[in-house]
RNA sequence: GGCUAGGUGGCAGAGUGGUCAUGCAGCGGCCUGCAAAGCCGCGUACGUCGGUUCGAUUCCGUCCCUAGCCUCCA
C-alpha cells in the first residue's frame, strides 16, 4: 500500500508521489498569535504533526508551519490590552508551541512569521502588479479577481454566483466585490512597514503565498490547514502564487480536515464554550486529547464532550494496560518497526480509527501471550506504534500512578500509603481474614484507587 | 438559495456488493477467597423511497435530515 491522500482540489483520493523523488514539502496555516489555541486550532496541528511523522518514514521532509504575527486581530487585543503588539505575540507564540507540545506536536522544520518576510511579500505584491493581476487603488493593492481564470477552482465555487451573491458592502477602492487585499495602508499608530505604495501592512492571504514560496519552493507538494480555509484564505493563495509565478503549478495535494464542535454546537465566544488547550492540559493528560483528536478521521466532523475524552482515557488505559509489567530491552525497542496493518491504515489517507484498531488487536495478542520474550517482542511493536501515531510516550507505571506527592490533593493517598494500606491487605489475606482485606480495598477505592491481584502480586492504578 | 461533506448497533467510529471492524457500555462464561484487570462468547447496525443485481448498508436516482463554507474563523 502506497500512500493515498485526499486532495481538496480534486476532490478525491488519490495516490501520492512528491515532485522530487524522496524529499517532500508540506507547508501548514499556523496560528494567528492573539490568543491561546483552542481545541479547534490544535486539531490541524496534531493531524498534520501525524502526517508529518509518517511522510518522515519514508521521505526527506521539510515541514513549515507558519506564524501569523501580524494581523488586525492582534493590533485590536494590542489596543484593548494597552500591551504593545509584540508583547502579545511573543507570549502566545510560546504559548502555542507549549501547547502544541503537550499534544505531542514535533515542532515543525521552518517556524516562518509573516513580520519578518514583508520583503518577499512586497516582491510578490509587485510583480502581480506587473503582471495584471492586481491594481493599487487608494493606498490598497488589490488582486484582480477578474484576470484569474480558474478562480473558485479549489472551493469549487462559481464567480459569478460570488459576484451575485455579494452580501457585503463593497469597498470603493475596489473594482469588483471579489478582489481582497494584497497590502493596505497603515495609520501611524498601526504596525506598518514602508512600500511601494505607502507605508501599510499585507493582508493575509499573501503572507502565506510569500512565506510558502521562500521556504518550500514555487510549488509545494503538500498545503494543509482548516476546511474553513478552503475559502477565501487557500483560494486565494492559491490565484496569488500561481499568477505570481507565471501558471506554475502552487500545491500539489490539497489536504484539509474537518471542523470540531462542542457538544453538537459551534465553538463561539459568544456561547462560551471556547476550549482553550493550555487549561484543558491542566487536567487532562495530553495523549488523552491528542488520541480524542485522533479517534476519528481528520477529514470527519468531530464532536467534543466529556464523552470524547473519557473514552479516549479509556483507550489509553487498555493500552498502558497491556503494556504494563513488560520489559522491553532498549536494542528491542529501539529496532521495532511499527505494526504493517497499522502503516497501511495510516497510509490511506490517515485512517486513525483503523489504525487504532489495529494496535488494539496487538494489546489483544499481548494480554493473551505467555511467553516472555514474544511478549517483549509485541510490546516493542505496540511502541513503535506509538512514536508513529505520538502516543504512548509515558511509562506505564506512571500512567497509572497519577498525580504524585507534590500534587496530591489533600483527600489523597500516596504511593507510599497505597503500598503499606497493600502490605496489610497482603497479610489480611495470607491470615485469610477476608473482611479485613476487602475493608482496605473499600477503603482504597474509596480513595479513587482500584487494585488488581496477579499471582506476581497486587498492582493498582489511580481512577479518572 | 448555492457549494462541499455526512447520515452505520446504547455511545464513539472504521469498512465492505454475498464470513470479523475496533473501543466504551451491556449480557453470559472462564479466571479470582470475592473483586479488578484479562481472556472467550453474545447482540438480526447500516436515514427514506425506488432502481441496477442472483444478492446492496456498500453502486445509481428521489426525498428527508445534519454539519461546514458562501463574512473574521483550524
Amino acid at each position: 500500500m502506497t500512500l493515498h491522500l485526499h486532495d481538496t482540489l480534486q476532490g478525491k483520493k488519490i495516490p501520492f508521489a512528491p515532485l522530487e523523488p524522496g524529499k517532500v514539502t508540506m507547508y501548514l496555516c499556523g496560528p494567528t498569535v492573539y490568543n491561546y489555541a483552542h481545541i479547534g486550532n490544535a486539531r490541524p496541528a496534531v493531524v498534520f504533526d501525524l502526517l508529518a511523522r509518517l511522510l518522515r518514514r519514508s521521505y526527506a521532509l521539510t515541514f513549515a508551519r507558519n506564524i501569523t504575527d501580524v494581523d488586525d486581530k492582534i493590533n485590536a487585543a494590542s489596543i484593548e490590552t494597552g500591551k504593545p503588539i509584540n508583547a502579545i505575540t511573543e507570549r502566545f507564540i510560546k504559548a502555542y508551541n507549549d501547547d502544541m507540545a503537550a499534544l505531542g506536536v514535533l515542532p515543525p522544520d521552518i517556524e516562518p512569521r509573516a513580520t519578518e518576510h514583508i520583503a518577499e511579500m512586497v516582491a510578490m505584491i509587485g510583480l502581480l502588479i506587473e503582471s495584471g493581476n492586481a491594481y493599487e487603488a487608494d493606498g490598497h493593492v488589490l488582486f484582480d479577481v477578474a484576470t484569474c481564470m480558474d478562480y473558485g477552482q479549489l472551493s469549487k465555487r462559481d464567480l459569478r454566483e460570488m459576484i451575485a451573491g455579494a452580501r457585503v458592502e463593497v469597498a470603493p477602492y475596489k473594482r469588483a466585490a471579489q478582489d481582497f487585499v494584497l497590502w493596505k495602508p497603515s495609520t501611524p499608530e498601526l504596525p506598518g512597514w514602508e512600500s511601494p505604495w505607502g507605508r501599510g501592512r499585507p493582508g493575509w492571504h499573501i503572507e502565506c503565498s510569500a512565506m510558502a514560496e521562500k521556504h518550500l519552493g514555487r510549488t509545494i507538494d503538500i498545503h494543509g490547514g482548516g476546511q474553513d480555509l478552503v475559502f477565501p484564505h487557500h483560494e486565494n493563495e492559491l490565484a496569488q502564487s500561481t499568477c505570481a509565478h507565471g501558471g506554475e503549478p502552487f500545491a500539489r495535494y490539497w489536504l484539509h480536515n474537518g471542523f470540531l464542535s462542542i457538544d453538537s454546537t459551534k465553538m463561539s465566544k459568544s456561547l462560551g464554550n471556547v476550549l482553550l488547550v493550555h487549561n484543558m492540559i491542566k487536567s487532562i493528560p495530553g495523549e488523552v486529547i491528542r488520541l480524542a483528536l485522533l479517534s476519528a478521521q481528520y477529514r470527519q466532523p468531530l464532536d467534543w464532550s466529556d464523552d470524547t475524552i473519557a473514552g479516549a482515557k479509556r483507550m489509553l488505559d487498555r493500552f498502558y494496560g497491556a503494556l504494563r509489567g513488560i520489559d522491553v530491552p532498549a536494542a528491542a525497542r529501539n529496532s521495532a518497526v511499527p505494526n504493517a496493518a497499522v502503516v497501511a491504515a495510516l497510509e490511506d489517507d490517515l485512517n486513525t480509527p483503523k489504525a487504532i484498531a489495529e494496535m488494539f488487536n496487538i494489546a489483544r495478542q499481548l494480554n493473551k501471550q505467555t511467553d516472555a520474550t514474544a511478549r517483549a517482542r509485541l510490546a516493542a511493536e505496540l511502541y513503535a506504534c506509538g512514536d508513529l501515531t505520538g502516543l504512548l510516550s509515558s511509562d506505564p507505571e506512571a500512567w497509572f500512578g497519577g498525580a504524585e506527592a507534590g500534587d496530591l490533593a489533600a483527600d489523597e493517598l500516596s504511593s507510599a500509603d497505597i503500598e503499606n494500606l497493600l502490605q496489610q491487605r497482603r497479610d489480611a489475606r495470607a491470615g485469610k481474614d477476608f473482611a479485613a482485606a476487602d475493608a482496605i480495598r473499600e477503603r482504597l477505592t474509596a480513595a479513587g484507587i482500584s487494585i488488581e491481584d496477579s499471582a506476581d502480586g497486587t498492582r493498582w492504578r489511580r481512577n479518572g
